[in-house]
DNA sequence: GAGTTTACATACATTCATGGATGTATAACC
DNA sequence: GGTTATACATCCATGAATGTATGTAAACTC
């Protein structure tokens, strides 16, 4: 193959992490070697050597690639100017809404799902992977903290008497919506991400003392 | 090394899948070789592959000498007779006792926490490996089914009126449950697990309608 | 106590993935 | 338009892991 402009190579790039994306998936990381990711991408093994260190650099350039759906809701909850028409709502709701919405992206966005697959099922924390774990620790650690703010917020303005340490909460919170995720993905067909992940949220969040918004439900 | 005697060749077994279990969770399972397991138990890789077929074997096997904690909850909640000291407390309240002794199970296991993260963390869910995936779809839906069947009667005894269906409600408490787990660990110094497992859980009870025992707690 | 089977150890062949070296045509730059 | 850096392809050397085949001494059987 000739030698093509700098935009060709960003897309040879991307083939690469597209092709990594689907192996890892049906096969697992460790099981997929460079040789068939640069085959099913329609490029050589120098390629990938070329654009990355080795198949750890190419595993964390896919997983950094897309932005995981709790980081997501951690995002809109974090800038609460974002959301200008829910001025009625505190933001524990916004949470709720945003949890929500990363759950709905879940089942929707095929890559979302495809990577989502992979680190939980597909691949080894081990060494040169640990960036995932320890990316999966920060998220866990932003939305934690992010729900126990809007819990104190809530109780400041009174609306919520909790029954635990909001930190406890927020780690109830964090574990369930996870543990969703995590059966969901294991057999998908077994329940509705969205509808049974709404219906629990909601009794979780009615056991903390929270009403939660059976208002602009959907 | 000479032949050995017939309990000999069980406590070599017992060796090999000792040491399985040692460096799967230090270094993953595609990770170590047969060779590194065979040396650590002090043996050759020639026992190994008369023990076993191949490394899947292997793990199968390693997996296959404990019962995981939330088969050990659900087999507890599958004989109620087993517990008659209980008789006051209906089926839900056997079923929360027994996921909050699965908990304590894995605080104080080690064997158990290291079986968990092996299957959690350092093992890839693919082809041979695919025992423990429907290991584990198979003890989502006993307990899933445990907690409908334990709901229904509760509601049949006019104690419990769900604001969604058993089986949502089920789904749930699973996916809390399995979460917390999940999360602990990842970062086992992140939290208490049996602390703010008993929390979480008796919140989620609580927002399904269930009056969690508060009574003979500890 | 001779033969057979067991429970391994050892040796070997084969596969295969990695990584580095090298080649090379072209785009980019001046 | 000549040079240089880029974006790969190709080749090769190495090593590591697997699986199988074979060796073997002790335990078991009769």
């Amino acid at each position: 193959m000739v030698r093509r402009t700098k935009g060709d190579a960003l897309e040879t790039r991307e083939k690469l992490l597209d092709a990594a994306e689907w192996l890892f998936q049906a096969q697992g990381v460790s099981a997929t070697s460079l040789e068939a990711i640069a085959r099913r991408a329609g490029v050589s093994r120098g390629a990938i050597y070329w654009h990355f260190k080795d198949k750890g650099a190419l595993f964390n350039a896919m997983m950094d690639r897309i932005t995981l759906p709790l980081e997501t809701a951690f995002d809109i909850a974090a800038c609460p100017a974002a959301a200008p028409s829910t001025g009625k709502f505190d933001l524990l709701l916004q949470i709720r809404q945003a949890t929500l919405d990363a759950l709905s992206q879940i089942v929707n966005d095929g890559q979302m799902r495809r990577i989502l697959e992979v680190s939980t099922q597909k691949v080894e924390y081990v060494d040169a992977l640990q960036a995932v774990r320890l990316r999966h620790i920060a998220i866990m650690r932003g939305f934690v903290s992010r729900f126990e703010q809007a819990i104190a917020s809530a109780a400041s303005s009174a609306r919520v008497s909790l029954p635990m340490p909001a930190h406890t909460a927020a780690l109830g919170f964090h574990a369930l919506v996870e543990g969703l995720i995590q059966n969901w993905l294991l057999e998908s067909q077994a329940f509705d991400l969205i509808e049974v992940g709404r219906r629990t949220i909601d009794a979780y969040l009615g056991g903390l003392g929270i009403a939660a918004g059976f208002e602009a439900e959907m």
